[in-house]
DNA sequence: ATGAAGTGTCAACAACTGTTGGCATACGGT
DNA sequence: ACCGTATGCCAACAGTTGTTGACACTTCAT
């Protein structure tokens, strides 16, 4: 798997790293249409047709920078009852750190394009952790989204918005109120 | 209160409103950014020179356009133990006739005065609600917080992105599904 | 009828955008 | 040492943007 690469590292190979980071920071701080290709470039210290050449266009460069997975855990040494707990935690640990998705959620708003692709990483990452239970399958997209309601709006209230409360309040304090949520979401029933 | 107006209604006010309509609605669509003051008055029928004469600027007429209220119902009538149920059924219906609130937060993910905007609607009108009720008033603004976040994760993957389960689930089912969340935020308690 | 204020159109501006092609330099294998 | 290629910068393009000012027509009180 590790092997070594049959090409060796370009010299470029930084400069299109420094490109992505910098398009990552834009965009998660502007999203996609003020995030602009010269001010990447400035902050990557490079000329913007450097972007064109090695990512084609604007497009192209977010799609390389909106990569983003969300790692979900294996849940299936959690015990069933801390399932909600744990995926808060997850989520709040994964976001801290990356702002990939920050940028995605800015841009998801305006651009078609980026919320299809939250669409498919919510619908299928999360759709397929969920279907791993034994619910009822007719049930399983339905909690997915819910889910998905939740922890989005959780991001998107303290990571873009900054709702003062919402960005007060410690990791532990929102696992305590969030996770009931998402517990039921995965595995209580309709209606309480 | 409402006599007859000073000044009779001048001719331009239908110009004015017709703006102010297709603004929403290119706002509500396409965020800030993307919604151009010439397609706004094109859709308007006029020249978008009339546009800078009546609102300013471009975040003039943003302005105008995203004037917001939640218009919470009177809650003091409803059984306690309903109070979440009766929110999400008014925000759904609050929301399904009135595009503002889409402009609002497709471009709050971008502009920092939508986004202050979006915080002052949330902080205030909520807060105040959450308030009435005798709960520890330490935790006010983190339940108005918590409220907030699933309401508005509700609006962002039903109206913004469109998460298929999302948008395909009926009122009722939100209503039963999302109800007892709030509820919980409400007047529950951290941890279940 | 007259003049001022209201209402609207047209053309243009300066700034900024993504994108392109040409040209210089540095690298790496021969 | 040589040459093709990789890497980088510069200048410019065509289009779009918010915004402005000049000019024409209408309304309406005098």
């Amino acid at each position: 798997m590790t092997e070594a690469p049959p090409t060796p590292p370009r010299r470029s190979d930084a400069t299109r790293a420094a490109i992505l980071r910098a398009a990552r920071e834009r965009f998660a701080a502007e999203g996609y249409d003020r995030a602009t290709i010269r001010a990447i470039a400035a902050d990557a210290r490079i000329d913007p047709s450097m972007v064109m050449r090695y990512y084609g266009s604007k497009e192209g460069l977010f799609a390389a920078a909106a990569e983003f997975d969300l790692r979900l855990p294996d849940l299936t040494e959690v015990p069933p009852a801390r399932l909600g707990e744990t995926l808060v935690r997850h989520f709040l640990h994964r976001w801290e750190g990356d702002e990939t998705l920050a940028a995605l959620l800015r841009t998801a708003s305006t651009n078609p394009g980026a919320a299809e692709r939250v669409r498919g990483i919510f619908a299928d990452q999360l759709g397929a952790m969920v279907g791993r239970f034994g619910n009822d399958p007719a049930t399983t997209g339905k909690r997915a989204g819910l889910v998905a309601s939740q922890i989005l709006g959780l991001a998107f209230t303290r990571y873009i918005v900054r709702l003062p409360p919402m960005v007060d309040m410690t990791p532990e304090e929102l696992v305590a109120w969030v996770g009931p949520t998402l517990q039921r979401y995965l595995t209580g029933r309709s209606g309480d």
